[in-house]
DNA sequence: TCATGAGATGAATACGTATTCATAATTCAG
DNA sequence: CTGAATTATGAATACGTATTCATCTCATGA
């Protein structure tokens, strides 16, 4: 154990603490030779601050949160979690910020973890990566003035400063690319209702429909849960159609999987018959037969944006746009081609 | 802002600051009628006390620290990492631990993360994923006293906690088990030397074929870099051997995926020919074509123990073996039979 | 020579909590 | 009814740092 401190270190140095704390602060106004002295012993006796101490007296942890609200099976299945996790951790190192991640907790504790964290200062700033965001929760951050980063949507965006990937632009291109390749019925399968990764990427879906002046057909239109399985199902449907689609938009590369799969078992010819499109651009899409086209997303730059973003909040410096858009690029493969 | 504390409610109830603080951490000798009289301003005011204090006063700052020092790369391939995190989130939250991560910092900066952790008394323990654990830091954590658990495996194994897999069993039953359907020429593809993971993966195949009496054929045993590049490399100069493999075992799904396409490049018929195993089993493993049998690894479990043990360590309670190992699980698929 | 100011340093304080110590109020045994 | 034991509470202190305020020294200029 150390039990060592500024006092300590200020005796050996035959000076007094505040002149201790100026050394290692590297303020002005210390003369060389105590400087010297007091950074001597220092080193000798491997003296680090106490960060506790330091949190308590500066208001500040220099400690960012990530809070990320999601079935534990979502983050173990999806790379986004550990890509996120990432690219946060470096740029919070990068900036001399710690990170702490914490979980939702279960509904037995009344506190959220965004007080939990927030409020008893353990924190100075959340990054939200939460599957439904609109929530009662986030009106007492705002209330609060607390800072903090959605990664996702949230109805009032000007309030809010929030990092999303552009989902209805990347639907809309990936639908218009469909269209160019001569597909005509081109079908979605999208997550459970009100996600709103799935109701945007079904946005950008209908405005290319629209514009190219074709109808959209609420029967080439349904709803999975991001699992193979229901992909399958949906797929095992839209075959059974008088008029079966010629292409598939899956809002998952799991979803598109599970009914290229399906496909496959009813002797369906892929791409020529039906084409299909995911989207996370998963490790394994290459690795399907066939290889699997899919909407890569730019988690790296998302991570590094949300990060930005809270420090800057933190630090108090001017937030630029209070809403950034992540690009994401169409990786296609022979599964739409 | 906040500007909340116990002497403001004190204030409010009309009681001192030290009663209030009895009152919040449920002491004994308040009396019924001004406890309640506290708790009314604390809830109306929506009081909570700040954790930074709070650690600072008692010495304990209720958080874990996670390190991973691995290539920002390997983190975001590998799902080790993120259901590592998930697990160790878990069990933290259910023990009112908190969790912060860090990467091990550039060389830039002086100070280790370990320091910058554990010394500055800014997590209460470490739990250490490292990839070559021999370390001199890991020494003057010893020397420190400071709780921490190795992800791992360490030279001298008493001294230190740590949670590893049983790596060279699950070698060597895979091994066996290629034998027992008849493979006789069984190569092996590591990683890079001194990672120890995959030494103790030769060690168990090794291990194999001494007991079945088999000659281990060093020109069978090659090192890889955990990526498919070197794996389709490896195979390649397998395949040109006078007496090329009738199995592949790889330290890695990444580095068997690789050898696997480059047989099947070569026409090499999988697995009438040639059989291949992976390790870790990956997601896309099932998805590959064969379906690649794997070494399933119960990551899950390997971080609810070191987080238990951690935690034991932190609240001094005896940790009963200081080294876990947790067992791994050969998933056969079609590539292998 | 003295007032002025700059420069260096120590003393004191605040951050918010938990706990020890002292004290007042109450109970109990005799 | 008194002294001792018990209970409830407030005052004081410590955790370790950063910062303000006060003090002291020394040089500079008139």
């Amino acid at each position: 154990m150390d039990g060592l401190n500024q006092r300590k270190i200020a005796e050996l140095s035959q000076v007094s603490q505040a002149t201790v704390s100026r050394v290692l602060n590297a303020d002005s106004g210390v003369n060389e030779d105590v400087r010297r002295r007091v950074l001597a012993v220092v080193q000798a006796h491997d003296y680090v601050p106490n960060a506790r101490a330091q949190s308590l007296r500066g208001q500040r942890s220099g400690t960012l949160g990530l809070v990320v609200n999601r079935a534990p099976e979502e983050l173990i299945q999806n790379t986004f979690f550990s890509v996120l996790i990432v690219s946060i951790l470096q740029h919070c190192g990068a900036k001399g910020y710690h990170l702490c991640v914490d979980t939702e907790r279960p509904l037995e504790s009344k506190r959220t973890i965004h007080e939990e964290l927030l409020r008893t200062r353990r924190v100075d700033g959340l990054i939200l990566a939460e599957s439904q965001a609109s929530d009662a929760r986030i009106e007492r951050l705002i209330d609060g003035g607390f800072p903090f980063v959605l990664i996702g949507r949230y109805p009032s965006e000007n309030t809010v400063c929030s990092v999303d990937n552009d989902n209805i632009a990347a639907a809309r291109r990936v639908t218009e690319k469909l269209l160019e390749h001569g597909r005509r019925r081109i079908a979605f399968i999208g997550g459970p209702a009100g996600i709103y990764v799935s109701e945007d990427r079904l946005l950008g879906y209908r405005h290319a429909l629209e514009a190219a002046g074709l109808p959209v057909v609420e029967e080439l239109i349904a709803n999975g849960d991001f699992s193979e399985e229901s992909g399958a199902l949906v797929l095992q449907k839209f075959a059974a159609l008088p008029e079966p689609p010629d292409a598939v938009i899956a809002v998952d590369d799991a979803t598109a999987i599970g009914a290229m799969r399906a496909a496959r078992d009813l002797h369906i010819d892929i791409p020529k018959q039906i084409a299909f499109v995911g989207f996370n651009d998963s490790v394994f899409c290459r690795y399907f037969d066939p290889p699997l086209s899919s909407v890569s997303i730019d988690i790296m730059k998302l991570g590094e944006m949300a990060t930005t973003m809270l420090i800057d909040q933190i630090e108090h410096r001017e937030v630029h746009p209070r809403r950034c858009i992540v690009p994401c690029n169409f990786i296609e493969r022979a599964s739409s081609l």
